[in-house]
DNA sequence: CGAGCGATTGATCGCCATCAAAGTGGGTGG
DNA sequence: CCACCCACTTTGATGGCGATCAATCGCTCG
């Protein structure tokens, strides 16, 4: 437990993110080695190529992790929400871009102080490693999607594994998970499942059709019949849960 | 450079492999937590769900990662070749099952064991951390191949990478890697690349009659035209390269 | 109230899957 | 050493899913 006034006091983000292995003093020396930003939706934290200079821990909000081809098509990596962690990368540059979805709030670290930093906090290093294992599990598991499901399996998947991660980020509200909320446009989302905007749309409105969800408003998605639902995904949604030690 | 007679001095995979940050008394320690196996080919190292015991190196031959989907499907998740790390994971079981996809020698340690030994040898943990982040950026690079590529951008793509891969574990022979050999059926390319069988060996075809490559034999392709597969990739096959230090 | 952007719905097209059949090569047994 | 067999690959014909093109809806903001 943090002792009161500490600064990161009030992190929504404290349990997930990578500072959740510090205590107290550990804490507000690393603290003091970063700082804090905010960006607004559609802001670009970095682009893909950029020299890897800072390292990033999401506080709030949405970021989207993407990928560009030469002639336009883009595809999305991932989806960070508060308490990812981003930037540790061994080559030049990012392999990525980071952009907002939502306003966000960062705290950003100069990769050598962090790495300086982790070399003397052990723990740090472990739970690095144990992020990166867990994104790696969760790109496979997209691998799997865009690889072999069809679209209605896709979206499926994608709705469940987001109400899965509302779940473990200990969401403010409601934790029968029923509701899922969706900070990104149509556009982000056939991005990030390889589909269309149409499709997208397409294959909601047949789930609203079919009495499995419920669209309370373009962003926010209500489960009707989470079995079914998950019927549709053919399986291995498991993107395993909260990393929380 | 081991001393002469180390029991790992004929380790071909030694310079990419785990255990390259480790030198002739530790190596000799570590080697001795561990046992060398033998698979045929097709033979599984482990199922997906398999309570995860022992961590793997792959010391010769080629093991896929993969996914099966209830109703059969199948996606491979990785090609793994000489060097490669596996089973190292935060869940209780394994996310994927390993088969031997020609005859494999790998070094096994138990995970407990492994993890013990890491946690004195930090040299280890960084050298983990690096595989981790090298992992997965060739997994988004792979969501990037299949999310927005078509079967000709994503055979050319998987051609270059196994080419790159050839070069950087030194194999054997011609290092200019006009020749790239594929250890794995058609079935398993397709199943890697999101592709039924016939599409492969359509589009495979296709090149041949454009002259990009040629087929020297099933398993072996000859790189013709260079530039012009890079240009049918449509960029962005820049899977970073060796890790070696 | 009107402008503009994102989402939805509709109609058609094209790529890759599927179904089907013929070709190839490696291994075994006679 | 050869003939056969079987599994894998290649090639061909057709169909379906999701992309593309197009029009309308609906919300937000000026």
């Amino acid at each position: 437990m943090l002792e009161a006034g500490h600064p990161c006091g009030d992190c929504a983000a404290r349990c997930r993110a990578i500072c959740s292995v510090l205590e107290n003093d550990e804490l507000k020396t690393f603290r003091k080695s970063g700082a804090t930003m905010r960006l607004a939706a559609g802001e670009t934290l970095f682009y893909e190529g950029d020299p890897a200079r800072s390292v990033y821990s999401l506080a709030r909000g949405t970021l989207r992790l993407t990928k560009m081809l030469p002639d336009g098509r883009r595809q999305i990596a991932d989806f960070l929400f508060p308490g990812d962690f981003l930037g540790l990368t061994l080559e030049e540059g990012h392999s990525f871009s980071a952009e907002a979805v939502t306003p966000v709030e960062i705290c950003r670290f100069s990769s050598a102080r962090f790495e300086a930093f982790a070399a003397i906090h052990p723990q740090l290093e472990r739970r690095l490693y144990a992020l990166a294992a867990h994104e790696l599990a969760a790109a496979r598991q997209q691998v799997l999607r865009l690889g072999r499901k069809s679209a209605a399996e896709r979206i499926a998947s994608f709705l469940l594994m987001l109400a899965g991660r509302e779940q473990d980020s200990g969401s403010t509200t409601k934790s029968n998970a029923r509701e899922v909320f969706l900070p990104m446009s149509r556009t982000d989302i056939g991005d990030y499942l390889g589909l269309r905007i149409e499709t997208i749309s397409r294959e909601l409105s047949a789930m609203k059709a079919q009495k499995l969800i419920r669209l309370a408003s373009t962003q926010r998605i209500e489960i009707l019949d989470l079995e079914r639902l998950e019927d549709i995904t053919a399986g291995e949604t498991n993107v395993p849960g909260c990393v929380c030690a």
